[in-house]
RNA sequence: GGAAGCAUAGCUCAGUUGGUUCAGAGCAUCUGCCUUACAAGCAGAGGGUCCGCGGUUCGAGCCCGUGUGCUUCCA
């Protein structure tokens, strides 16, 4: 087979990524080995894959493909939320770009375009994650609008109400006026926004003097109950309990105290609108104010303003300034600069507003979420965020669930036109429990027009998705749940992480994951968080395109330390195209060898013993060291020792060492074993580049019928020969010093050199002698015991080395290099003396630390001895 | 205003109960090489007051205190 110049990516990205899935490598049913178990956080079905989901999934496929390998049952199982606002806010744009009104439309005839729109544009990601080469079981894809899934959050609903765990109240909440929906606080974005801070005066009632307040929101002065002022402010102490007019619509409205008020801000009085501002509304609850609403949902102002009615707020606030300043309330303005709330979705600024919302009361809901994070049974990665989590979940909000939108699963709750209402799975239901509790039957009750959170569904996922609660004790629940590992971003912890958990020990009475890791954040070159907004956020279809799925995988889990943040920046892809390329090109020098492979080659195999029994075990180091790694998820970790071993290890020495000289043959012995190294290899960075690591495992040997890497199982650990390893290293740290030698002496690595060892085991140099000499261009080597007169000389570790060459040497930059070389030791053999001298450190320390530093000063000594007779003979 | 995290080479980061030659890796830089697998490469090299100050200890990059700087989360 001719092998091309590179490896190309493009087709074989497509040919194996189907070739698995033809062969349904990817899924899963119980059975009697151990599972592996991953449940994907859903993306939003209106999701395109950005680098966040890049990072996300290579990690979830590294950990499924490896589980795969280490022969136990793996299952990812793909899906999608239906993300109510933002499919909503995709919709209603759909339709706009039709002509066509949402206020026009029925909630029926609008779901209809939104499911059309669903199944037309929905879900493209689960596409793009096949190109990135994820291993997801396809035949299990959910989605949280299925209609068990869909029946399930209804019953969940009915359930949690009847344990009295939900109630309806009005609550200040983030209000959308654009999208006309409640935002959760996790939904609202604050940004440093350039505002003005006006300073109004109200007069104070029965004497002759004014109050000043400043505010950056003087158009819901009509909504103004009380003006507050701290209790201890002199400047204000003798009109505690007089009252004061607002201006241009003369309510009389109280002056309280109340040392919430911060006295050096502003004027140190406070106005309070308890309907438009979070704090404000905790004042009024405390002090017992009146609530005016000013406002309609829309953001524009009713008729309890009394003025401008009908216009936008901010509107109000541009025409409020002239009345203000002609009837000489206005004082002064000034810049200010504060945080101001805006809809993650709409971008508009969110106004604070009482509404009549469902609740989740999260105080009954939490506790065996906190405890199983705190003791483990869930363990976080990294270990910090148990921290956060512990705070959040100890300081705990109620959940609004409602959502002012169609999209969704709709809020079963049945209304009589008193608002009188039950909770029921149907209407039917409903009717049947409104006569039971008010004790009289009735024909028509109306639906809550609301749906819910899509939290609110998305949270039964790792137990739904094997239908675990719409099909309780099923065999797939029982084999699959609880999942292993949940992979997610920390923003998500209190989304996903936290509720997913409540829902498992409600509803399964059991934890949903045993691990959850979090990934970093990635961010650009400047340490920018990727958004849409920006527009630093590359498209990943094109990197692959250019850079091929596995470089792209490589790029971003190389730059990913575990639980970190991530600087990401596309020179890290070239990394991943360049090493696909070595990997390509070590292919091509094995198969190069394939046709020269000979039975009797004494040479070959005298020379490459040594190499061969190396790499076995070097091999096998490594792959504790990973295995290590991965039990710690630090993948990234993991990649750069897989990377080092290929490219430094595997190439850059064990494939020089067993090279065949220009045109010779190869041992068939080494052959093979090199080739089986090569597929060790592939092997172990199969989960993090499947597609390159598929093709080379192909292009090296003819295989069987399903004999493929994707599956091929892992052999058992073997423990590594110390003494082997100790050696090469030795070998290796002669050869990098006799090359540099050649370097700093300018001897062209073409001219061969004659070598002359000096040391005390001349019988492990014999072992490597034969690749040392092939590695550093030696036409002969021997072993002396005294210096060699008219040579270089070098020193290694105890061992001295002469150089003879046919150049004229010049002795100072060796000399130069051995000064330095001795100046250092000293400087440490001093430490050591020191430390041993020391004898406190004697008595205190432990004996093995003591017996280390003695060894210390031994060697040290030695090598001293050794530079110091190299210099002696120059 | 409340809370947390971080600070190590030009850049991004490792450094696992304080003790092996501990001051590391990758990228970037410099020097020399088109050596028949690979210039997307090979060989070699240089580069750091481990943020400042103080403390604990025989011993601190690591532990404690404090200052400074940066980041994030929540008000």
């Amino acid at each position: 087979m001719e092998l091309s110049k590179n490896f190309e990516h493009q087709a074989s990205e497509e040919k194996w990524y189907s070739y698995w899935n033809e062969r349904k490598y990817f899924n899963s049913t119980p059975d009697e080995r151990e599972p592996y178990t991953i449940v994907i956080p859903p993306p939003n079905v209106t999701g395109v894959l950005h680098m966040g989901h890049c990072l996300n999934n290579t990690i979830q496929d590294v950990l499924v493909r490896r589980a795969r390998m280490q022969g136990k049952n793996a299952c990812w199982v793909p899906g999608t939320d239906h993300a109510s606002i933002a499919t909503e806010a995709k919709v209603v744009q759909m339709l706009r770009e039709k002509g066509i009104q949402k206020a026009s439309l029925s909630r029926d005839e609008f779901l209809g375009y939104a499911w059309e729109w669903k199944e037309k544009y929905g879900g493209i990601i689960l596409q793009q994650l096949k190109k990135m080469g994820c291993s997801l079981d396809w035949d299990r894809t959910s989605f949280t609008m299925d209609p068990d899934y869909y029946q399930s959050v209804i019953n969940v609903f009915v359930d949690l109400y009847n344990k009295g765990y939900l109630y309806r109240g009005k609550r200040m909440i983030n209000w959308d006026v654009k999208a006309k929906t409640a935002l959760s606080d996790e939904e609202v974005i604050r940004k440093e926004t350039q505002q003005k801070l006006y300073h109004l005066r109200y007069k104070i009632d029965g004497l002759d003097e004014h109050i000043i307040i400043a505010t950056v929101r003087p158009e819901t002065i009509m909504g103004d109950t009380a003006i507050c002022v701290h209790p201890k402010d002199e400047r204000y102490a003798h009109l505690h309990g007089k009252f004061a007019f607002v201006p241009l619509i003369n309510r009389r409205i109280p002056i309280i105290t109340d040392d919430y008020v911060t006295m050096d801000f502003g004027t140190g009085a406070l106005k309070v609108t308890p309907a438009h501002d979070m704090n404000d509304y905790q004042l009024g609850q405390k002090h017992n104010l009146e609530v005016v609403d000013i406002f309609n949902e829309d953001g524009t102002l009713n008729a309890d303003a009394q003025i401008l009615i009908g216009e936008d707020r901010f509107e109000a606030r541009k025409k409020i300034i002239p009345m203000l300043e002609e009837a000489g309330s206005l004082v002064k303005t000034e810049d200010y600069t504060s945080e101001v709330g805006y809809s993650e979705r709409t971008d508009v600024v969110v106004e604070p507003r009482l509404s009549l919302q469902w609740w989740v009361d999260m105080k009954k809901i939490a506790g065996p979420a906190l405890d199983v994070v705190m003791n483990d049974d869930v363990k976080f990665y990294p270990a910090k965020f148990k921290n956060l989590y512990r705070h959040w979940m100890e300081n705990i909000k109620d959940w609004c669930i409602s959502r002012q939108l169609w999209w969704g699963h709709r809020i079963p709750a049945w209304y009589d036109a008193e608002g009188n209402y039950v909770v029921a799975v149907s209407h039917e239901e409903a009717l049947k429990q409104y006569e039971t509790k008010f004790g009289k039957s009735i024909a028509q009750l109306s639906q809550d027009e609301d749906c819910l959170d899509t939290w609110f569904s998305s949270w039964l996922w790792p137990f739904e998705v094997f239908k675990g609660y719409s099909n309780p004790g099923n065999a797939d629940v029982q084999y699959y749940y609880p999942t292993n590992t949940l992979v997610t971003a920390p923003e998500i912890i209190f989304f996903w992480v936290a509720r997913m958990i409540m829902a498992g020990m409600e509803y399964q009475k059991e934890i949903p994951f045993k691990e959850v890791y979090f990934t970093g954040i990635v961010r650009d070159k400047q340490g920018r968080k990727m958004s849409k907004s920006l527009g630093n956020s590359p498209d990943l279809l094109e990197l692959i395109d250019k850079y091929g799925a596995d470089a792209c995988r490589f790029g971003i889990l190389i730059s990913s330390p575990a639980g970190n943040d991530l600087l990401w920046d596309e020179s890290s892809n070239e990394q991943g195209r360049n090493f696909n390329n070595k990997l390509w090109n070590a292919l091509k020098l094995v198969k190069m060898w394939e046709a020269r492979t000979t039975d009797n080659s004494q040479q070959t195999t005298a020379e490459s013993s040594f190499a061969v029994e190396w790499f076995g075990n070097r091999l096998n180091e490594a792959k504790a060291e990973i295995d290590q790694l991965f039990k710690e998820f630090r993948l990234s970790e993991a990649l750069k020792t897989i990377y080092s071993l290929i490219w430094d290890d595997f190439c850059s020495w064990y494939l020089e060492w067993v090279k065949p000289g220009f045109e010779q043959p190869i041992d068939a012995e080494v052959y093979a074993k090199t080739v089986a190294y090569f597929e060790e290899l592939m092997q172990l960075l199969h989960p993090f580049m499947p597609f390159i690591t598929e093709e080379i495992y192909h292009a090296l040997k003819e295989r069987a019928a399903g004999d493929d890497l994707t599956i091929k199982q892992y052999a058992a650990l073997e423990t590594a020969d110390a003494a082997v390893l100790h050696l090469a290293t030795q070998l290796k740290e002669v050869i990098t010093a006799l090359r540099d030698v050649r370097v700093k002496n300018q001897i062209k690595s073409k001219d061969p050199i004659k070598l002359s060892i000096e040391t005390a085991d001349v019988d492990s140099y014999k072992r490597i002698a034969l690749i040392l000499q092939k590695q550093v261009n030696a036409e002969s080597v021997d072993y002396v015991t005294a210096a060699v007169a008219g040579t270089i000389s070098t020193v290694v570790q105890k061992d001295k080395f002469y150089i003879a060459t046919e150049q004229a040497i010049d002795t100072s930059s060796q000399k130069e290099q051995l000064l330095k070389d001795l100046d250092y030791l000293k400087g440490f053999l001093n430490s050591v003396e020191k430390k041993l001298g020391n004898e406190r450190f004697v008595q205190n320390a432990k004996p093995e630390v003591v017996e280390v530093e003695r060894k210390k000063k031994a060697d040290a000594e030695a090598k001293i001895k050794a530079i110091e007779e190299s210099l002696a003979s120059l």
